[in-house]
DNA sequence: CCAAAAGTGTTGCCGTTACACCCATGT
DNA sequence: ACATGGGTGTAACGGCAACACTTTTGG
């Protein structure tokens, strides 16, 4: 921050991040979308929430900044996934995006969307599997494919990508349920970012040979049928 | 590119990309470190090759540049590890950093070392094991610890992190090698980057049983003792 | 023939899966 | 009592590691 010197003498970039905060619902991905009201190109379309990157803030603040202000997010599991540069993703002039990724319980978002009509929990539906990649579809409540603005069908593929592969091996999933939670629960969440359905047995065992979770002697309540016992995050 | 419309009002930090040029010799992975000449703070000090992105450039072509322009270098495997955005890590100004990394065999980089004063193959020494992480070490043909410049050693911990993660789930460890190689060279450049011993039945099979290889019928020359046959990757 | 390194056969361990079953609870 | 979902036992499979072993070459 002594910008006395001129660090380079080309003209440079702008920076920005965008931001895909993700949550689990109706046995499926979700991503929270918010409507441009550009007078541009992108007008009118849905896209990832995202802001320009200041001098004087670092990119976590601006992360935050971003959450907050524009979903009305105060925390949740962050992680950067990649920068995208090419040229003309932003129609508007030379963007470079930092994509970070956020993952928070339902609960959590349906307060924020709830009443805003310019912000979205769209179901994610991605055409590929396994391996591969590819853009992903963003999906409104009436089941319409939603077309997105600059990259972010693109970025959205990559961050379901990224997110299927750290889920068998990091204990990341956890980040979309509440602090107390049933087997059952953790099973939906893991079946719906996979989108496959596990089995059961292997599914506990896994978690619990683990030693990532503990019991806390505690069992849900109000539902029919025998209540599952609750487990949290060790 | 029509910036006739201003994106931000607030000033906007300087994007450059860093490039970690990593090869294996001696048993152990080596990072390609350039020597800065500038008149301030970091003058003197060894460093990553690097380079601003013009606005009319995107990340790739950037990273190709440095590589060609920096280090000699014209083609490798190249990877994106991340980008850093904390506010001091340049003395000279805010600037924001995308890090690569770059996977070659020795051979192509030892023609390029040689014969500057500003190029250092330097061994890297990580002094953690397994699952943590933390800065790395690069140390000089002497064996004495460097003193990098920016936030350097920190990147190349995470850089030499991201690789061991990598390994053994994708082919990235053949891009150390030649086309044609000995399951023992496979072998050592494995051990090297992973900084520990494998058993050699062990390897050999989880190498064919995947697939990834094909052996080619022709043998090494020239080498005492039994010759190993050469394999490629499919 | 010997040394050194290439390459193979056998065994056992361990994590994961599949399937069948028992258990606990609310109606 | 019964339906429903929670939870467990057991057996089989497959990847992987360790060890001992055979094979091939140069000297």
């Amino acid at each position: 921050m002594k910008p006395t010197k001129q660090l380079s003498d080309y003209p440079q970039p702008s920076v920005a991040i965008d931001l895909a905060i993700l949550t689990v619902a109706q046995g499926g991905l979700q991503v929270l979308l918010m409507r441009r009201n550009d007078a541009e190109e992108v007008g009118g379309l849905w896209a990832l929430p995202g802001g320009f990157v200041h001098a004087d803030k670092t990119l976590d603040e601006t992360v935050l900044r971003v959450m907050k202000e524009k979903a009305g997010l105060y925390e949740a599991h962050l992680e950067q996934l990649g920068t995208y540069g090419a040229l003309e993703r932003d129609p508007r002039g030379r963007v470079i995006s930092v994509v970070y990724f956020a993952l928070t319980p339902l609960q959590k978002l349906v307060a924020v969307s709830n009443g805003r009509d310019d912000l979205l929990l769209a179901r994610i539906e991605v055409p590929w599997r396994g391996e591969e990649g590819g853009p992903a579809d963003a999906l409104s409540p009436d089941g319409e494919k939603l077309q997105l603005a600059f990259d972010h069908e693109e970025l959205l593929g990559d961050v379901v990508k990224r997110l299927r592969g750290k889920l068998d091996y990091t204990p990341i999933g956890f980040a979309l349920l509440e602090r107390h939670f049933t087997l059952r629960d953790a099973q939906e969440i893991h079946e719906a970012i996979l989108g496959r359905s596990l089995t059961k047995p292997a599914f506990r065992r896994k978690l619990l040979d683990r030693g990532l979770i503990r019991a806390t002697g505690k069992f849900e309540t109000g539902g029919a049928y025998r209540p599952a016992e609750l487990y949290e995050l060790k």
